[in-house]
Parts: structure tokens; C-alpha cells; sequence
DNA sequence: CTTAAGGGCTGATCTGCATCAGCCCGGCGC
DNA sequence: GCGCCGGGCTGATGCAGATCAGCCCTTAAG
């Protein structure tokens, strides 16, 4: 069986790529855009699934944009624990703060086998000083990036296990659904439960139970692979939910 | 008696402000590209303390880099919890992802009186035009607020109450002595145990007795708006602080 | 066929932190 | 003078979630 969220692998399409479907939603993008939006696709390349990308602590000049499958940067602290930042899905920047600051701050590892793109700073740079919107757009993208942490922190600070859970959750749908992933329905999601409490700061243990107690309530259902949104308006409600952060666009680009 | 966190604000020249000053650590700016730096603080205002500057859900065109005082970003949540994402000194940013993304995600408050610049989305363009380098050193600054707040995100899943008050209290120590405010004895901070409970995402009361103990530990006292490093280096292993996010530069600017 | 490893799932117990309740002190308006 | 309010500080109690210890199932390797 293919795994589905493994679909697009078989089908990307340079005119369609899930990073510029993502900046479509937002901007119409011209012809001309679009090309040098897909002149940044070049340096193809494959990593396997479990095996760290970029590591803590080492310089690397290159950032690259996940074309297929999901990953996951982290940090680790020294006495083991790990505390995942965000998951990247296709459409996603990986590593684009390890070319700003010299020493990567995390960790990058693929959680599926993924296809990604390689872009060095200096190719990024040459397509902003060709197209000024894909420029901004591109910022944008960033700072969505920055928001996503932001609330992620939110979650983890303020958040009871519940909520934390089902808003992450709703999150990563949403993000989905924007780039042709997921829907109101559910989407599938390679995470284990391991990966989950990692990112939402419990124990796995702990995530269980409460998975359990999200299906009991009839909200959502999270199994083999997939997540279910069993009542998705009562689960926005009940998480607080609200996706303005991840589909607002700014005035630089309107 | 003037409090010392003010002690700025009487005296800023132009030609050596803050975030100059911050930028300059790992730049070597030219006379010209100060000169670039100088003329986006023009348009000069203050905000007095405890009135909200942004407001969540707001729409806003401006920025503002900060001059003197201390100010809070945070994010409410409907039940009147609050999550505070991070605090600025001199020389940080206000609300600039609030220019990329239409609607404001998060609410800024002075904690102290503070001196501001106005930045328009198109002065910083214009600027970025006129020096490359200017552009590389602000985006790596936006890096760095980003790094900061996954530092942040790490301490609250992942650190226990003593760790995560001492690790956060170290950076800010950090931060301001890149800008001449602090020293490894300690700094000058106006933050009252509630707003560090609503930071680091404890209770009040909690933070009290924490505190307590780090102070009892010889590690670091909190007292009278003065924050005292009682034993830096003891501090630094206990909070497992690497301040390598706060002051790296990376190969862009080198 | 056997074994081992990873993931899901569960009950029992323990603990870090929240919550509630209250006191003390200094500054400020009336 | 008084009362009030914000901030610091403390003890008692309760609970959310960690930890420990185990069982089950599926997959893959030997």
C-alpha cells in the first residue's frame, strides 16, 4: 500500500510544486514568477527517513525546500530530552535560519523518506533581486514560520494537555490542507505518538491517554497514520483555534 | 533617584544607538552604512508604560525599533491567560512580523516608559537598496528573534521551573550586555515576578519560591528591580546556557 | 519458527506546580 | 489620618501529568 502521504512524491509537477501553491494561495503569482520560483528547484535531492539532515551545532550554508514527505526539527538538551520545534511538510522551508546564523541552533531529521530541493543563499538572493514580490513573499513565508513557533510556544506554556494537543493537531491540518494534503475531514500523519509528545512537551505516555479522551469526546480520532476530525466545529471550539496566522497576508503584498 | 534602566534614554546619540551598536558587534558598519542606519530613526514618540502599543487582531503598517525602555510581546488567550513571548530592550524590534502578516497575532506593552523610532515598511526597503549588507544585518537580527523564541519554546516544554528561570534570566543578561545595559554581575530589570510567571509560564507564586531557592543556591539574585548573578559560571552550568544563538554571526555577513 | 524491536495501550504511584488563602510593606489618593 | 492597591512572600491542599512497570500486536531479521 502506498502510504498517502507519501501521494505527491510520484506527482510533483514543477509548474505545481507544493511551495509555490502554498505563495499561490496569497499572491497571484505571474508567469515569469513562477519560473523563477521554479528555477530554485534544481539540486534535487533524497534523505531517508530517521537519519539527521543538519545536526546541532554544525555550520552548513545550505537551507532546502521539502518537496515530499514530512520532517522534523528538534533540539535536544544534554541530559536527553527532546523538545520538537516544528514538523515541516511540503511547501516548507528546512534549515533557512542556518544560513542566517553561522552555527545551526537545532536539528533536522527527516521523519518520512523526503525529496527536497537544495538552495544556497546565494541562489535565493539572485531570485529576490529578479522578482521583488517573490521577495516579500518569501519573507512572509518566514515570518509565518516565526508565527507557528509562536504559538506553538502558547500552546506548550498555557495550554492543558487537551487543548495543546487538539490545536496542534488542527494546526498541521490546516497547513495541510493549504498545500492540497489534508482537510476538514483529517489527513494522514506519519507522526508517532513518541514524535507528538515531543513536540507538545509531555510524555508519551500522557498523549495517549489523552488521544484517548479527544476520541472519547468524539472530537477527533488519531490512528494507524491517520487523524480524524470527528466533529471539526466543536474541535476549533474546544482547542480556541484560529487560523489567522497561518493564511493572513500581509499588506506588503496585497 | 533615576532608575538605571532609564539611564539611556537621557542620552542617546544618534551615531551610536542601540541597535547600531548591537549590529556593530558582529558587523563592521561603514560611515555610510551608519549613516543609512541613522535616518530611519526619525520620527521619534514614546508610549508610557502599562498602555497597550499593539493590539492583538489589529491591523498596523508600522514598526518601531525600540530606543530606551523595556517593552513585552505577548498573546492572550480567552480565558485571560497570558503568555508572554518575549520582552525587547534597546535596540530590538517592535511588531515587525505585525508588518509582513495583515493582522497583528500578538499584543506589545511597554513595561517601562519607552523612547521608540517609527520604521515604515518602505524606509527599511529603501535602506535595504541602498546597502546589501544593512539588509543581510536586519534579517539576521529577525533570525535571531526567531532563535530567541525557540530557546524560549525549549525551556518551557522541556525545562523544569529552576533551569528555565535561570536560563531565561541569563539571556536577557546576554542580550543586554550587547547593548552596554548588563554585565556578568547582573542588570538593572523592571519585570515584576508576575510578568516573569506570565514569561516562562508558571504561576506567581511559583516563580516566588524559585526564586527563593535559586538565591539560596548562591546562584543568582532577584531583588528591588536589580537582577544580581551571585555565581555566573555555576549559573550558566545549572541553566545549561549556550548563548552561541544570541551573539553568532553567520556567513552571509562575514 | 524464534527472537527482538518499535509502537500502542493501560494501571498504580509519585511529584512539581497550581490554586487558594492570607500576611506584610510602601506608595498614593482622599 | 485612613483605605486601597500593587507587589512580594508564605503555608496548606489538590491535581495534572510524569514515571514506572508491564502487556499486546505487528514487522522484520536470523
Amino acid at each position: 500500500m502506498i502510504k498517502s502521504w507519501m501521494a505527491l512524491k510520484m506527482d510533483v509537477h514543477l509548474e505545481n510544486s507544493p511551495l509555490s501553491r502554498k505563495l499561490g494561495v496569497f499572491v497571484a503569482l505571474s508567469q515569469s514568477e513562477v519560473t523563477v520560483l521554479n528555477g530554485l528547484h534544481q539540486r534535487r535531492r533524497t534523505f531517508v527517513a530517521g537519519r539527521d539532515l543538519v545536526d546541532q551545532g554544525q555550520s552548513d550554508q545550505a537551507a532546502y525546500i521539502l518537496c515530499s514527505g514530512w520532517a522534523c526539527s528538534y533540539k535536544l538538551l544534554s541530559d536527553g530530552q527532546r523538545q520538537v520545534v516544528d514538523f515541516q511538510i511540503p511547501g516548507d522551508f528546512l534549515g533557512l535560519r542556518s544560513v542566517l546564523l553561522r552555527v545551526s541552533d537545532h536539528s533536522i531529521v527527516p521523519v518520512t523518506d523526503i525529496e527536497v530541493t537544495e538552495v544556497h543563499a546565494a541562489d535565493l538572493l539572485d531570485a529576490f533581486a529578479k522578482t521583488p514580490r517573490l521577495a516579500a513573499a518569501v519573507l512572509w513565508a518566514a515570518s509565518r514560520d516565526e508565527a507557528i513557533v509562536v504559538e506553538h510556544l502558547v500552546g506548550v506554556g498555557r495550554r492543558d494537555a487537551g487543548e495543546r494537543l487538539a490545536h496542534f493537531l488542527l494546526e498541521l491540518g490546516t497547513r495541510l490542507t493549504l498545500v492540497g494534503m489534508g482537510s476538514k475531514a483529517g489527513y494522514a500523519c506519519p507522526l508517532s505518538q513518541y514524535m507528538l509528545a515531543d513536540a507538545v512537551g509531555l510524555s508519551a505516555v500522557h498523549v495517549n491517554r489523552v488521544l484517548r479522551q479527544l476520541r472519547e469526546k468524539g472530537l477527533l480520532t488519531f490512528r494507524d497514520g491517520h487523524v480524524t476530525f470527528d466533529n471539526y466545529a466543536k474541535l476549533i471550539e474546544f482547542a480556541q483555534f484560529d487560523r489567522s496566522y497561518l493564511d493572513e497576508i500581509g499588506p506588503l503584498l496585497k
